[in-house]
DNA sequence: GATGAATGAGTGTTCATTCAT
DNA sequence: CATGAATGAACACTCATTCAT
């Protein structure tokens, strides 16, 4: 628990406004860019409460983190159990589909994990990606070993690597979605116009079956 | 050309001085977070000059930018040439090799690449990324191109997914490596303690053969 | 009486918490330095019942010196009989010696008087200073009398003059001890390493005896 | 050398008017008391310029000190010399009328550097106490041991003691007169309206030929 | 062309005080 | 009667930018 009594004391409707005006805060400037006076301003409240309630502008920002990984978990619990028992590619394809659903619902959240993953100064900056990273390397083992035991996976796989294989391309599949305003939507794909599931589809299949001539 | 002719007359010496210490600053702040106060303290020149030469703070951002990758694309040039004529698996261990003396060598290029990556105030943040982006998918291209050539792909390989795949997984191979200090190094085969050459040739073989079982 | 009914009618205990709380918090920032938010957090009372109690910031000073004179007060009350009869050294010793057991005893009150006495801004400041100064003058003026009628001063002595030396050299003796651990123990006997009561000593000898020769 | 070039480099009376009025200001507030703002305010600078100059609210502070301390030093340099080869007593008295005279013409030395006496906020106050204290400890045993040398003293006089009770008698006589506003003037011959330097003359009597009755 | 003094809006943070509950 | 949420002015301090010299 990070926040002050104060704050747990408030009517639940008052602490989502300000944690999600927080949220908005911190995606859109980083914790370093983030501005208190303007948050208040926004909030309507006076600038008094904001340390009141977090103690310092760290505590704001651990604070709505947790609420951030709160409303995440919350998402993905619902999304997990649907598609067991199905083939690892069509699982990766609709964990991939369920990340852009995110990521379009509440891109802030996505936002505020892009933003804080390089910005030095950040306070538990540490602490939040180990978090994030842990979270999506099990995610990741739990789809492989499962695929595993139906017989799905080249023999003498590692696992390791391929987690971190998928990690990296799902991660960065999401990102160039969500920056796809950007000059070339940062070069996927760029040409074509294709929907973003079929863009999925072919680099699931990518993936599965390697880039190399088969020697068989 | 973006800064003054004023800079453009100093000495050399002087020009690579000031470019040199402004990108340490942006390495180490980002844009937002970058002090000129600091950089003409830390440069012993005065802060005058700095808006006499760039005009202001994102002129110099874009100067800097614009040495940073004369930098990058002179180093990656020595790189290229070696490896031709070899197969792909070691022309991309190579290239992961030239990569992380790369940011051993010049750890402040990587570390600019990443702060910007992700701030939305940073002045021709498209530009720039579109610009890296767009080298590193070509670099990837070329390789793959050779490699088709030499009928060592896939058949039915999507080039263009290929080379998705490419740059995400490599690019988050640097990350994972410049960011090793992190809680847990960021999960890359966190348990295990080989070299960074042995993950790497772990990772480049699973994306060559592939995750999924061989129909064949 | 200052304090509100309301706070008077509270357990002892709890008002003796209060009050105590209250005299470190000034003790240790003056008047101005103190946080009254900070006091209520160390207390663990609301900050409402703070100005119901005492009204303002001023009302809980004025509070807080009354309680401290008391303790003051209560203490001198006992060491003061003892010396009855004696000589006037040795009540001039054991005066000091009261003295410096009380800074040590009771820190806080003999630093809240330092502290009061040159900050201006502080409430009721000329009363507080008067009252304790008034305490002090009559004291020494009741030991001189005491040894005027025993014979044992100087014929012509200006009474008064010697009361102002006294009250300036015993409490310069004082301060020297509770600050010795500023740099050079602000100069009393720096060099020596002799006790408090061997310093006393001499210093009782000389403001008896006088600096000049004797024309006698 | 504590004050940036930048100060240095300004015109003479501007350098003046500034550290006079942080004078003011930290001698009517001490440290913790003084404001910036209001410090600015009356000097019709902007607050930016108070941090190009000393970098921080403690430089200026230090500033302002050693500011203080040249205006004494070049003050007591002009009393000194005048007294030589006069009696002790003389001496003494002079030294009190002098300490007047500074009260008097620059009534903010004495207050600051009372207000920082018992500060414990205010950087450096144990370098600025010790510097003080030991200026006025050596005065003090000058005028002594040219007194010894012409034979005014007692014999068996403690040198050290006598100049810790010269120390806290004469500064107390100038606390007493700097204060004599509050209520009671503090105690000193409160009845009594003779001048200053009767006072001072009955004080440094009684000083001289002690309290105690000659056993002779 | 170079300098660096000046600026004022901005930052996060603390404070004594009020008042509805 | 006690509470503690709310307040906004004040605090020290940093910033990119300007411009007279």
């Amino acid at each position: 628990m990070t926040a002050s009594s104060t704050f747990q004391n408030l009517p639940a409707e008052k602490r989502r406004r300000i944690l999600d005006g927080a949220l908005d805060e911190f995606a859109a400037g980083g914790y370093g860019g983030a501005s208190l006076n303007a948050l208040v301003a926004k909030l309507g409240i006076s600038k008094g409460s904001i340390f009141q309630y977090f103690g310092d502008k760290a505590g704001l920002f651990r604070a709505v983190f947790n609420h951030a990984v709160e409303l995440v978990v919350e998402l993905l619990r619902q999304v997990r159990g649907a598609s067991q028992g199905q083939d690892l590619a069509s699982r990766l394809l609709q964990s991939l589909a369920a990340g852009l659903a995110l990521i379009q619902g509440q891109p802030r959240l996505f936002q505020l994990y892009l933003r804080i993953m390089f910005e030095d100064g950040a306070p538990f900056r540490g602490e939040m990606l180990a978090a994030v990273r842990a979270f999506s390397r099990q995610y990741m083992l739990d789809l492989l070993e499962d695929a595993a035991r139906a017989g799905e996976l080249r023999p003498g796989l590692n696992l390791e690597a391929a987690v971190f294989v998928l990690d990296a391309v799902l991660e960065r599949f999401l990102v160039a979605h969500s920056q796809e305003h950007l000059d070339g939507g940062l070069g996927l794909f760029a040409a074509g116009h294709e929907l973003a599931a079929d863009k999925a589809a072919v680099v699931v299949e990518t993936l599965l079956a390697g880039l190399g001539a088969r020697p068989c």
